[in-house]
DNA sequence: ACACAACCTGACCAACTGGTCAAGAAAATT
DNA sequence: AATTTTCTTGACCAGTTGGTCAGGTTGTGT
């Protein structure tokens, strides 16, 4: 019961084991999808057996639930940003950062919950009816806010949201596209600020924030 | 060797086999992911025995290959609006308006297409390289000539083609999670005006072209 | 030093996969 | 009517999969 300070030699081992696991599951989920991931490479990629990722996590359900419920938390995190901003301009604008962020820094992560979702969400269903329900309706009430009192044109909240959504984990989810369009580059640093500039520049004017 | 106004009946019933198993197939590819589909699955959708989709179409990645070539085709073709446009707020506008009628038309495809980028193009690269790119260098000169114009606002055309890209294909790929954003309801004509209209406000406003 | 619990893993299995094939049915051609 | 070509399909196979388990190893508290 001692956890202050003194992480056992045994717990050590257990977190680090489970994040090569949750790693290395994140990549080869990200890759070849729920259906066409397995066990075998997950554990390859890892650096244990395969018997062994099957004592910290019993199926591969339950792996997969853990990987996207990760990657959800980091996601909602952003909205952050999105909160006590005083006018549209400055909390849109920060949170179209942080979304880009997370689209350059989690790649995979992204392309994991877009599968999950695209493929009718039969694990995170749960999901999108409480928590992201609940977060989309309190955002819809900031931006209407803003509407309201006139700092903003009135579009339509939802389909903003949406868009915001798309645009930025575009950057993720179809980043080997992109890529490949680069001239088969990764994008540089000044590429991303370039995608994240012309982000802002388009939704901000769009919606008459600036 | 006969082919007009009398499609024996063995064309026909070829004709007919085919659109049965590449429509299974689009929606079982689109729901499973290509790992997670299983020739079984597609011929008891398509209501055929397994083995006469082998007559068909050799191999899975044979058939996968056709439903994400067939998508391509419509795909571009959306491009024709883009063209011979007098103005940016005509030929995107007409642009958008493609493109989002082929989310609601094509959900499953779109889904595919997505699936596939996302998972490196491993079947598609060719696509991408060649036909994407030129594509997309064209569409970068129209838009980076209505910029020298002065008809529209000086932003990255390659990075306005991504949001728009993603934008629309957003309602296809995403549609499962904006039904549950809907109450879980199918998005209504209605529906489908209002998202156009406000993509078509915010991007149009946001290049500076109305 | 001891005992107990947590952890590790090679070998194994039942279920399922994509793909094959031979024998027949149906249509087209002669 | 006979023959050839195209199409159909149940039964089958080799390879792979997620998951199990017994027996061993390592760390921890006493």
């Amino acid at each position: 019961m001692s956890q202050d300070a003194r992480p056992s030699k045994r717990e050590e081992t257990r977190r680090e084991n489970e994040r090569l696991i949750l790693s290395a599951a994140e990549k080869v989920f990200a890759e070849a999808g729920f259906g066409g991931a397995t066990m075998q490479l997950i554990a390859d990629v890892a650096g244990l057996p395969k018997a062994n990722l099957h004592y910290y996590f019993a199926t591969k359900e339950e792996l997969y639930r853990r990987v996207v419920h990760d990657i959800f938390e980091i996601w909602l995190h952003a909205a952050d940003s999105f909160d006590n901003a005083p006018d549209p301009a400055t909390g849109i604008g920060a949170y179209i950062d942080a979304k880009m962020e997370i689209s350059r820094r989690h790649p995979n992560g992204s392309k994991v919950w877009a599968s999950e979702v695209m493929h009718g969400a039969p694990v995170i269903q749960d999901y999108l009816e409480n928590t992201l329900r609940e977060w989309t309706d309190g955002r819809i009430r900031v931006i209407q806010g803003w509407i309201d009192s006139g700092q903003m044109a009135p579009i339509s909240p939802r389909h903003l949201l949406y868009m915001l959504w798309a645009t930025t984990q575009h950057y993720a989810d179809f980043g080997h596209q992109v890529e490949t369009l680069n001239e088969g580059q990764a994008l540089t640093d000044g590429d991303w600020q370039a995608a994240k500039d012309n982000v802002k520049a388009i939704i901000l004017r769009g919606i008459g924030a600036c």
